[in-house]
DNA sequence: CCCATTTGTCACAGCTCTGTCATAGCTTTG
DNA sequence: CAAAGCTATGACAGAGCTGTGACAAATGGG
């Protein structure tokens, strides 16, 4: 996921940056509109942070020049009470606004519902460990020449973090920070879903012996299976 | 893999100690900034928490002097939304920070982001001494070519201590302050205790004797099997 | 708004781990 | 030589962990 920022407040654009890079953006600056308008041309970004007071193209501009071609999610930042700067803005056709000073949770708050509402979502990319294939993007998965078994969406989660570490065994919490965020799971949904998850590894190769392995007081990891078996 | 906590609010820093050490990490601690330069020196950490607010040298200065010389990935503590420290600390070449009060939840995840962006992954942490072998992350124990063999988590920790200190007579005080901690466990406990580790290493090791050597009235020992027997 | 699916919660059974205690045998000391 | 102390051993009980099944609540789609 692709996000150009736009301000020409260097010092602020910087820790937008770092703020989204950390949640696993790929980022790029502009700091003028006419560059932004360049960038956003280039790069063609899934989402546009967009400074209101910019040099050589003020942000009303560039996102009147955007909404003309496309629907690129911008969020407009602005002066804390200028409303007559945010009606005009949304009424330019920006998703949404978040007024300065605000905390990088906002920020990522903010662009977490923009993007939701434009149903945005990341390219496919399928995840093969050894004969297990997971396909987040439809929640599918197969085991060797089984059938293909679809996964819920925590289901999937689980899954697609053992796979990452294959070969490994996880902690409960690194498992409930993956699956449910960082304040988020329990010991008892996870021992859930990790016994539905084996149900479903089961569907998808029936007979054999459970591919989540347990260590006791420990994690879990994912067992790779032997080729020959 | 290596952590260094810096902190001087010992509380939290072993409440960080444990969590790390819980997920595997071996963990040293700094209460100021001068002795955690010395520690960091001398114990080559892989990742340092390191907080803003020190005694002796503060984190700024401490991150400039360690970003000097390596690029050690470095997880700021900060006070919540003192954004301020936060693009001060990043400027000087800190990798991300997490604010208090956090869960231990969030550091876990923080901690292998900046490790996954940094391309360290954690290397297996198997110890090897003659020909016993110990994996920590599994708590599994394997002697020669013989089977690998489960330990419980008191096992585990008594095996790790006698293989730190192999060749070595450990007393009892000092086998049951890393077992139990300061206060903990007493004779009887570990009595009982080295008798279910030695009849693992026979399960690992059928018909050898014993691997753990007894000396009365002091402690014990690992054994150095000699590889003509 | 309703229904189906997903997720969270709870209770229970079984198992594991650890601490405790009693006993036997060996070693040391008087 | 006897007694005291230390070490090893076996067994048992309790706490906690793990897996399972079922049901309720939440959510999303039609």
């Amino acid at each position: 996921m692709k996000a150009l920022i736009v301000d020409d407040d260097r010092v602020l654009a910087d820790v937008l940056a770092f703020t989204l890079r950390r949640e696993g953006y790929q980022v790029v600056q502009a700091f003028d509109g006419e560059t932004a308008l360049e960038r956003w041309q280039a790069d063609r970004p899934d989402l546009i942070i967009l400074d209101v007071n910019l040099p050589r193209l003020d942000g009303f501009s560039v996102c009147r020049r955007i909404r003309a071609q496309a629907d690129t999610p911008i969020l407009l930042l602005t002066v804390r009470d200028q409303e007559e700067d945010i009606l005009r803005g949304l009424g330019l056709g920006a998703d949404d606004y978040i007024t300065k000073p605000f905390s990088p949770r906002q920020l990522v708050a903010r662009t977490q519902a923009v993007l939701r509402r434009s149903g945005q979502r990341p390219t496919s990319s399928i995840r093969t460990v050894g004969d297990i294939q997971l396909d987040p993007s439809r929640r599918e998965l197969g085991v060797g020449q089984g059938p293909t078994v679809s996964l819920t969406p925590l289901e999937c989660q689980l899954l697609e973090c053992l796979m990452i570490n294959a070969g490994h065994v996880l902690t409960y919490d690194a498992i409930m920070a993956h699956v449910w965020g960082p304040e988020g799971g329990d010991r008892d949904m996870l021992r859930q879903l990790v016994r539905r998850l084996r149900q479903k590894l089961d569907q998808a190769c029936p007979g054999e012996s459970s591919r989540v392995e347990t260590v006791p007081g420990l994690g879990y990891g994912l067992v790779l299976a032997s080729v020959h078996s």
